[in-house]
DNA sequence: AATAGTTTTGCAAATGTTTTCATAAATTTC
DNA sequence: GAAATTTATGAAAACATTTGCAAAACTATT
């Protein structure tokens, strides 16, 4: 039976209940093995009897590690950040860590103070989304000397280790594709980009491949839109419906590329016939739709597992040895929103 | 300039620098006015040059609230509960608290467990999703008297109080909805409801609303899917490929809704014309694809809110008064996917 | 049965903060 | 310019734990 009234049950009490010192209730938890069996037994009943559950405060102050690890994403809004941090989450969680979330939206001056109140957590490591950061986050990781990794994309020569895709490779593969296929007039849709290396990488990226081959993108053909299906389909429908439009659409997203599909749709043109559509990212859901969308793999899940594992080990080995950065390799993904000019 | 070794930077590092007491530079913090300001002056000097940042586990000990969320939901990979818990944290945020995040994917062990940890790490709030947990967490919420409520369902008499919508009326009224069209010929496909109330409540009021009115639905067209479009379009084409189909289906949510709509096309079936298909939920996208999906809306980002809103003022409310549930109404959102029968 | 060795336990100090109480400093009042 | 207030600061206790050290309780050995 628990107690009638939850009156403060701390260490001490249970060591009254059991008839022992504060200090044998503490090795139960910490090193059972020092213990008589006996002497467990009677403790592990007054636990029970009296619902005492540790204090991982008054742990921490002593140095132990708080088992928490601070994860700072620009949004959950966006399936493929929620995607990784559920594979974040679950590969820590079963090391025993608990995640601090918060999301920052695209607001640097936000990350940097909500990074401070990680810290204030005393967490075990943190996990920043993309490479590019306020100075004043870097220093402080660098200061702090806290675990740290950068999730989501990848580049050689990064300030601290990251773990992900190569955002601009990923960029260049849907481009070169499409050039492949034989388009010259080529439209873009990219989201903002004021905060987000990762569109930026991909939109220059993408830009610069056209160029090399002589495709240059008319402005009324570059499209910014936010990461939304019905803004998305609605620009889509506008530029689908000028007399004079491209023969393929590249968007910097699969959400923007979804919503460009369903454009064609309302504009009453044919997809891949009369206009081919691709994305990056390979979200859930683009394998599915109609007609399946041709896009470059962005492997989310596999980013957010790496990532955990390399914090974690960061976390428990006590030479305190940095995370290792790690490539995952974007793919190209064939389906059949996009075909060859005729 | 930051120190050159990160060497344990604790108050009295920022006192000895400043030339105060530790006192003082905990009033700095804490009550700021009741410092001279040239001592003021002095103290922010000397908090910069150390790098320091306070300890919130110290203060924990105090009894001073940990500014700690504990948020449990089944996965963050439902974009629905993404979105609830962006609403939320961001609620919450405004008011300084960070969230502790968790996911038990439906497994009410795993649910139980992580509570404990979250009140070993004394959390100030939980919020749990939907109404049903095992029997073990609500004693352990009772006992910890710790502020709570459940987020996402609504139910009046709930054990504890929850902010959400009626998922029953929910269910009904998309019931209702196809019926009033005139379908009587009606098909189902509901996820696994092990673990999961929400689901559950969902196919039994839709199943019974049917019923009331004469129409019972065959084996045959009671799918069971998990939460996929991939797996949702497929039972779906299979379903719509058999001879004898149903005029209507009614999914349990928008992605099976999504998946059965690229389902019938690729059945070579006509939404509305030939099957009317109808989600419950009315996620990102329902009303962009095409056709635009009729649905049941439920509130997703009002419910982290008001949740989020409701948990911070039983926090910070001294007399402990419990939060109080709040209905968010569903909506029929009437659009493209289903029409009356011929 | 005494000794040496081992296992189990308790005491007290330490952790980084806040807070109460007391004292020192500054300000006002006469 | 002294007394009476008011304001600002410091010393020490408190918070819930862990841990090094030493004492106590066993076991094994003779």
């Amino acid at each position: 039976m628990a107690e009638t009234k939850a009156k403060k049950v701390d260490i001490l009490t249970v060591a009254k209940a059991a008839r022992v010192s504060a200090s044998t209730v503490s090795r139960y938890f910490n090193h059972p093995d020092l213990l008589k069996p006996a002497t467990r037994k009677r403790i592990d009943s007054a636990v029970r009897r009296t619902g005492y559950i540790r204090n991982r405060a008054a742990q921490t102050i002593h140095g132990i590690r708080s088992g928490t690890i601070g994860v700072l994403i620009p949004t959950l809004d966006h399936a493929i950040f929620a995607e990784v941090v559920q594979a974040f989450s679950d590969t820590v969680a079963e090391k025993g860590f608990t995640i601090l979330l918060a999301s920052h939206g695209y607001d640097l001056q936000r990350e940097y103070a909500i990074l401070r109140k990680f810290l204030e957590h005393r967490v075990d490591g943190v996990v920043l989304t993309g490479l590019d950061h306020d100075d004043a986050v870097f220093q402080l990781l660098d200061q702090q000397e806290i675990p740290c990794v950068l999730m989501w994309n990848h580049a050689t020569g990064s300030r601290f280790p990251c773990i992900g895709a190569d955002n601009e490779k990923a960029g260049r593969m849907i481009a070169e594709h499409v050039l492949s296929l034989g388009h010259r007039r080529i439209g873009c849709m990219f989201p903002p980009t004021e905060g987000n290396d990762r569109a930026l990488a991909r939109r220059d990226i993408v830009l610069q491949t056209l160029k090399n081959e002589g495709v240059s993108v008319p402005d009324a053909w570059s499209l910014t839109t936010v990461y939304s299906i019905s803004e998305s389909k609605a620009d889509a429908l506008r530029l689908f419906s000028e007399p004079d439009r491209p023969t393929a659409l590249i968007c910097g997203n699969d959400i923007l590329a979804t919503g460009a599909l369903y454009g064609a749709k309302a504009a009453g043109l044919l997809v891949p016939d009369d206009i081919s559509i691709v994305g990056i990212g390979d979200f859930k859901g683009s394998s599915d739709i109609e007609p399946a969308l041709t896009t470059v793999r962005l492997p989310a899940k596999r980013i957010g597992h790496e990532a955990g594992k390399a914090l974690v080990a960061a976390i428990v080995e006590q030479d305190g040895c940095d995370p290792c950065s790690l490539h995952c390799e974007p793919t190209l993904i064939l389906r059949h929103s996009a075909k060859a000019k005729q």
